[in-house]
DNA sequence: GAGCCTCGAGATCT
DNA sequence: CTCGAGGCTC
């Protein structure tokens, strides 16, 4: 290991080409080049600087470097990921300095070394407790801020949300094939790619596991639907309808929670007659009763108040 | 007309 | 990065 101080910092961001980076950045990216005679290396673990293809970013290519360490505690502990409070950069580099971290699962089998946490500086009791404590809220995270804070390349945000409404779990997550995640929309090829050989890595597979062993939440609970308008509403349409077709009524209908179904029966709540209504669904509604609306109806109960 | 390429727009990630 | 449009090949 190296002296993680000073460098960290800088080197942690991606260094960008000159036209579009930083000046700190290019300084940076200039020292680079230099020392090593246009053989790019990391200048805090000498370790060859890749470029992805088609990219304007370079990266470290060594996933031990201490900068790259230090850059997934930081992502892990943010607010957008896991959301704890009282580590930041700072205490990131010091909890590794201190090797009483070395990847982010570490850090929830801290409140074993309390004693040893009391000895760094300026942590005080209230402080250590305050930072177990948020460590511990941490495990009930969203499973889209746990994929986030994995830190998988090309994953971000917006991406991480997308995955957990898809999957649900990281389990099934990570047992994806490339095949099934470039049917999602916006997954391409890349961010494929990209996903297996995260879930590929020895490494990544054991730090998984060690979140699984703290109790780390690592699945979203099935969703309660119960919010949505027309929960446990069930619709059946009949007829011909006009601003927009039957498949286009029905996906707005289970958007918004509700059912849809070919035949009318005792549970049917609506039956939407549009132009040309068929006479079995109508005399079988006629029968039970079941309450009948027009499209006008229809369109009011979807909230296009036209 | 299926398969493959390039290109640009628009969204996302770092 | 993804994705669709438009051009090319076979």
């Amino acid at each position: 290991m190296q002296r993680a101080g000073e460098v960290i910092p800088e080197i942690v961001k991606p260094i960008k080409e000159r036209r579009t980076g930083t000046e700190k950045e290019f300084s940076l990216l200039e020292k680079v080049f230099d020392k090593n005679k246009g053989r790019p290396a990391c200048p805090v673990c000498g370790a060859e600087i890749v470029k992805s293809e088609g990219e304007v970013m370079y990266y470290c290519s060594n996933a031990a470097c201490p900068a790259q360490v230090a850059g997934r505690l930081q992502l892990f502990v943010s607010r957008g990921a896991m959301d704890i409070r009282g580590i930041g950069e700072r205490q990131s580099v010091m909890l590794l300095k201190e090797d009483l971290v070395r990847d982010p699962a570490d850090l929830y089998y801290l409140k074993d070394k309390r004693a040893e946490l009391l000895k760094l500086e300026k942590m005080g009791e209230k402080s250590v407790d305050n930072m177990l404590e948020s460590i511990e809220k941490s495990k009930e995270r969203s499973l889209a801020r746990v994929i986030l804070a994995l830190g998988i390349r090309h994953v971000g945000g917006e991406m991480a949300g997308i995955l957990a409404e898809h999957f649900n779990s990281l389990d099934r997550l990570a047992a994806a094939n490339r095949e099934e995640l470039v049917d999602i929309p916006t997954v391409g090829p890349k961010i494929a790619e990209s996903i297996i050989a995260f879930f590929g890595e020895e490494q990544n597979r054991k730090n998984i596991q060690k979140l699984k062993d703290a109790d780390v939440k690592l699945e979203d609970e099935i969703k309660e639907q119960e919010e949505l308008p027309l929960t446990g509403q069930e619709f059946v349409i009949t007829g011909k309808l006009e601003p927009f077709s039957r498949e286009k009524a029905e996906a707005e209908v289970r958007a918004l929670g509700g059912t849809t179904k070919d035949n009318v029966t005792r549970n049917t709540s609506y039956l939407v007659v549009g132009a040309d209504p068929g006479g079995s669904k109508l005399s079988r509604a006629q029968t039970l009763g079941t309450k009948q609306i027009d499209e006008q109806e229809l369109l009011r109960l979807l909230g296009r108040n036209k």
